[in-house]
DNA sequence: GGTATGACTGTAT
DNA sequence: GATACAGCCATAC
């Protein structure tokens, strides 16, 4: 498959089975696209592990180089804007890809959206 | 080791 | 259709 290690972190090995998997997912979503914290859970067998997604990446956020801009819930609502370096720099990262955001909300969020097990699969 | 929290999701009311 | 509650998995205290 695709280069598994991007670059290893100090962390060890333990948790970072899971939280490796997220971070690489993540990083070969393409500009232009995002894809929901489910998506990625069910990608790596944990349907519900939605939130450890989120929690995975909101302790790196942007540590690890990956574009968590790319990444929003099932709604296509930027819930992670908040904890940006500002409330706006996810949004105005999409617009800058070419995603289209408003209120938050990424728009033709079915056009937009990204799915691991279809595209990358 | 148990309890609390979390960038979520789905079902129920 | 919108709001409320419960479930799931892992980390932190």
């Amino acid at each position: 498959m695709n280069a598994k290690k991007v670059g290893k972190v100090q962390e060890p090995n333990s948790k970072n089975d899971f939280f490796d998997n997220v971070y690489e997912v993540v990083r070969l979503i393409p500009p232009g696209r995002v894809t929901s914290y489910g998506a990625i859970a069910a990608y790596l067998g944990s349907k519900r592990g939605a939130r450890m997604v989120g929690w995975a990446m909101g302790n790196s956020h942007t540590q690890y180089n990956v574009p968590a801009h790319r990444v929003v819930n099932r709604n296509g609502l930027l819930s992670a804007k908040n904890l940006f370096e500002t409330p706006t720099a996810m949004q105005e990262r999409l617009e800058s890809e070419g995603v289209t955001v408003k209120d938050d909300v990424v728009q033709n969020w079915q056009q937009t959206f990204w799915d691991p097990e279809k595209e990358l699969l």
